[in-house]
DNA sequence: TCTTATTGCAGACTATAGTCTGTAGTCTAA
DNA sequence: TTAGACTACAGACTATAGTCTGCAATAAGA
């Protein structure tokens, strides 16, 4: 798994939803810098951070993982 | 999200392919007390470590989420 | 018994997830 | 020009993911 394929997924979430970083940071309670560092892939999130973000994004956290599963084809 | 829900399901998923703790950890290159820990719910994985975990057990990493939102509702 | 396989668990450690503060760059609208 | 919204990024920090060593407990089989 490519380290950076998850940050393009979140990236792509959340402009799809029209939302800031700084607004999904706090729709999930999580710091904006960090919300930045996981789009560029600096970051991996763990599992209780992945539920965060989707219930963030209205999403199924395994539709999450689904999409990153798909840009590693 | 539950913590120990993930450790659950690792543990169902490591017993029905009847491999040890310590079969496991060498298959996905982790530490055989890392797994023990995983499946107490003592840890929680990062999604990097959650697909090295997948690969081990032959199952798609969203497959794996999809059976821990399962065991939420 | 004894041995082997398996797992829990403690303790000390290293690596990285996640926070906080601040600065600078870009873009858009007034 | 300037002000506001957005984001990249640096640095220093705290919390937790993940490793390593070793010991104790249990169960199953010779």
């Amino acid at each position: 798994m490519k380290a950076d394929l998850f940050g393009k997924v979140l990236q792509e979430m959340r402009k799809e939803r029209h939302l800031s970083q700084e607004k999904l940071a706090e729709l999930c309670e999580l710091d904006r810098t960090y919300i930045s560092l996981l789009e560029r892939g600096l970051r991996q999130p763990t599992l209780a951070t992945l539920f965060k973000l989707a219930a963030a994004l209205e999403i199924n956290p395994s539709e999450l993982v689904v999409r990153v599963e798909q840009k590693s084809d």
